[in-house]
DNA sequence: TATTTTTGTGTTGTTAATACGCAATGTTAT
DNA sequence: ATAACATTGCGTATTAACAACACAAAAATA
C-alpha cells in the first residue's frame, strides 16, 4: 500500500451513510443521530462514518450503525455515491450511500433507548439536516418507493407475522396513495407467496383478520420460473 | 484537509472505471482499454484511474474516458461503488464505477484508432478482464438490459435519424430474445415520441423505410403527464 | 338488538397485451 | 420483363390483466 501511495498522493477521504427506515402505524421514519463535533455539531444526521481499511463498506455500514445507533440491520443495499467536491467543508470527502430496512421490534427498540442523540423522524417531518444528508435522503425515499412496487422488500418493514390489513396500510403509506384494497389483495394472493396462519388477531374493533407470513423461499422459486413480483 | 488527515489517516485510494457500451449491426460493444503498467499489465481493463483530488466524480470518468480513449460521452450515469478489501492487489482501492452509451459515429472513430491499446469488444466474445472488472461489467449489461425497458436509453445508441428496423434489432440484440415487430411498433407509436422524418432508406434489399428522429422535448412533456415508457 | 367497523370474496366492464394475416414496395435472380 | 424474395407498413381477433364496484361475514360498540 505504500508503495501505490508513494505514486498517487490522493487526499480524498471515504466514508459511508445510512439512510435507514421503519414503519409503525401509517409513517416511515427515518433513523437520525446528532452530531456531536464540527461540522455541523448539534444538527441532526444520517449515520455514518469513515470506512476503515480493512473492512467492506457493507461491513463499514453495519459498524457505523451498531457503534452509533445500536441497530442492527436486516435489509442493506448500495444507494448512491456522492462526491462533489465542496459536499463536505472540512475538505475532500466522498461518501458510499446505503439503503436499510429494520423490523418494527428493532425500530421500537431503538425508540425507547439514547433519545437524546439518536431519534426516528417520520419522513415528513424532518428536521434541517447536516451536509448533503437531506439530498441523500430524498433519493433513499424514492428508492423505497419505486423497489416496493418491484420487490418484496416491504415485509423487512413488518413483523414475521402481520394482518393483511397492515401489508395494506403500509404500501399506501409509502406510496403515498390510496390503492384498493379488493384488487391489492388478488395480486398479492396470485403471487403465492404469503402463508395464511391458523391465527386470528383482533385490531380493536372489526372482524379479527388471519395473520400472514411471508414465503421467501417460494419467491425465489417463483422468482426462478420467470414470475414477477409487481404491484 | 490537512486538520481532517491529522486526525484521520486513512489509506484508501479512488478510483473511477467506466463501462461504456456501442451498438453496430444487432452486436453491443463494449470499450476497453490494455493495461500498460502492474497490476495485469497487459490485460485488457475497464477505462478509469484516479479521482483528482479537484473535481468531481462524473468529471473524473469523461476526463480519464478522454484520455485514455479519446471517447467524447454522450450518456452516463452512476452505476454502483465496489469496495471490497481485496479488489486491488496493491491496496485498498474503492472504485465509483460508471454506465455509459455512445452513438455510432462515436463508435466508428474509435475502433478506427488506437487498435493496439483500446478496442471494442462485444459483450458475448470478451477476453480475460483485469480487477473485478467482469463483475462491474456484469452488473452494467444488466443495467442496460434492465432500463431499456423502462427508460428511452436506447436511442442514445443509434443515430439522430434512424430506420425504425435499427430500433427493433437493437431492443431484440440488448433484451436477448425475439419481440413482435408489429406490436413492437405500435406501442413505440403509441408513446408518440418519435417524429417520422420524409426521408426513406433503403437497406439493400426490401421495402425502404421512413427515418425516425427520437423527441426528447415531447418525452419530457408525456413524462410530466404521468405517461411512462415501457417496452 | 341495531349500528358500526373491519375483513373476506365476488362480478363486471374496460383496457392493454399478444398472436397472427396480408398488402405494399423495393431488390435480386432468371 | 417477370417471378421470387426481402423488408416495411397496417390491420384484426383473441386473450389476459386491470380497475371499479357490491355485498356478505365476523367481530366490537352503543
Amino acid at each position: 500500500m505504500l508503495l501505490i501511495r508513494n505514486v498517487m498522493n490522493q487526499n480524498i477521504l471515504l466514508t459511508v451513510d445510512a439512510a435507514v427506515f421503519g414503519y409503525e402505524h401509517g409513517h416511515i421514519s427515518v433513523l437520525l443521530v446528532k452530531r456531536k463535533y464540527a461540522p455541523f455539531k448539534g444538527e441532526w444526521a444520517l449515520p455514518g462514518g469513515f470506512v476503515l481499511e480493512n473492512e467492506n463498506l457493507e461491513e463499514a455500514v453495519e459498524r457505523e450503525l451498531l457503534e452509533e445507533t445500536g441497530v442492527k440491520i436486516n435489509y442493506l443495499e448500495q444507494l448512491y455515491t456522492y462526491g462533489d467536491t465542496m459536499r463536505d467543508p472540512r475538505g475532500r470527502v466522498v461518501s458510499v450511500a446505503y439503503f436499510g430496512l429494520v423490523k418494527p421490534t428493532v425500530f421500537k427498540i431503538t425508540a425507547a433507548t439514547d433519545a437524546e442523540q439518536v431519534a426516528w423522524f417520520p419522513v415528513n417531518k424532518l428536521p434541517k439536516l447536516a451536509f448533503d444528508h437531506k439530498t441523500i435522503l430524498n433519493m433513499a425515499v424514492k428508492r423505497l418507493q419505486g423497489k416496493i412496487t418491484y420487490e418484496p422488500i416491504g415485509f423487512e418493514l413488518l413483523d414475521k407475522k402481520f394482518p393483511f390489513s397492515d401489508l395494506e396500510k403500509l404500501y399506501t403509506t409509502v406510496l403515498g396513495r390510496e390503492i384498493d384494497r379488493r384488487n391489492f389483495k388478488k395480486k398479492i394472493t396470485n403471487l403465492k407467496i404469503l402463508d395464511e396462519l391458523d391465527e386470528k388477531v383482533s385490531n380493536g374493533r372489526g372482524r379479527p383478520g388471519s395473520l400472514f407470513q411471508f414465503n421467501e423461499q417460494r419467491y425465489f422459486e417463483l422468482k426462478k420460473e420467470g414470475i414477477i413480483f409487481e404491484i
